[in-house]
DNA sequence: TGTACATCAGTGAACGCGCGTTCACTGATGTAC
DNA sequence: TGTACATCAGTGAACGCGCGTTCACTGATGTAC
């Protein structure tokens, strides 16, 4: 029962979608191949037909979660100017946490990546990059003596730091959840460079494009 | 074949120091209890004996590893006043990121534990906690707007963050990974109100206890 | 445009294996007398 | 102190199940003539 070329991509892409939500959702030992090939409507046997191991989708699928699929990337296509305070306010946000499904594959993923292999090391590494850029993008003037770069590189570490502690104390400690998440945003918008904002106000100073 | 209770104490300890390093090293789905039990030299039924599943087994050896079973406290206990530049320069360092059997568990497991049961989150929030209030013990002045309390927990939350990424990209882009783990450690030493220190100069000013 | 056939995406049964958990049993320990 | 026996930590076989991967097969697509 051969299909189009067309089906067949679409198919690819509906394996890499599927595989990219349930990783995030459970983990990538929490997922079988089963789970993602019935995902998308498919079997098993056509899961191999895209791709050589669990493992080569794995870092596909990680490399999309960080860009086509990622939500926020998303809604930012049409906005020209990038806004660390947007970005750090939906990322350490109860909402961003919470959904799973759609959030940073990155966060979602930290600790179990370095236990993949080098290929998904890769695709973090990539996304990571990509998260890196776009924040060193938007960063204002500091009191922390640092460079843009590196200033950048330790707030993501710590974006996504938040969330996955923020994940793992949600169960027992709901506050301590969401004062883990609040704390790092605050924090972080000063290392930033960007005014220290109340919850109560929620307009953002725009900080001048660096790039 | 009865054995005394002081072996079966033993015995009892000897698995949850096994599943704390074993979890460390390959993530908590990564673990069979076969595994755990072998390396205790033991048999799984003997497992059974003492815990009601893998799951409670984890929410134990989770706390022990944020206590007892974390090399870095079992060092401090002759140190008398905390410092936050020492602990930076142990926890973000190359030597703790390769080091799994003996590092942090929750860097280890981050992003696994919320997909685990409540008590298995209750023991990384308390592990959390306890090392929250070890570096708000040690913070300093900041020029950094935020009470010392929310300064220690995104400080926290960011170290936990640092490992998870620097271990996420060591196999891809061991560089990066270590730019992560200099770059918030320089980070998180100024939002902690050290001074900023340069690569080659060892020595740190200690800060003045806050308790 | 019509025919013949090679291609290959997808199916589904089967592979060996390890998983978490249960349970009948063992036998030295700990206790009651 | 000596005897009788209940306790229970630990053993190891067995449970059903899902895992990742392989493979013979199907049949419509895509291509060569």
């Amino acid at each position: 029962m051969r299909i189009t070329k067309e089906k067949a991509a679409e198919n690819r892409a509906s394996l890499i979608k599927a595989a990219a939500r349930l990783f995030r959702e459970h983990g990538i030992d929490g997922v079988g191949v089963a789970d993602i090939s019935k995902a998308a409507k498919l079997t098993h046997g056509a899961l191999y037909a895209h791709f050589p191991s669990k493992e080569a989708l794995a870092a596909e699928a990680l490399a999309y979660g960080t860009k086509d699929g990622n939500e926020y990337l998303k809604s930012l296509d049409k906005d020209d100017d990038p806004d660390l305070g947007k970005y750090l306010e939906y990322y350490l946000s109860p909402r961003h946490r919470d959904n799973l499904a759609v959030s940073c594959s990155m966060a979602a993923s930290a600790s179990e990546i370095g236990r993949q292999d080098e290929a998904v090391s890769a695709s973090f590494s990539e996304g990571f990059n990509d998260m890196v850029e776009l924040v060193e993008a938007s960063l204002g003037d500091s009191a922390v003596q640092a460079t843009a770069h590196e200033r950048a590189l330790a707030i993501v570490a710590a974006m996504i730091g938040g969330v996955a502690v923020a994940r793992a104390t949600a169960k027992s400690r709901p506050k301590l959840s969401e004062q883990v998440l609040r704390a790092t945003r605050a924090i972080l918008a000063e290392i930033g460079g960007m005014e220290p904002r109340t919850s109560s106000s929620r307009t953002v100073r725009k900080v001048k494009k660096a790039a």
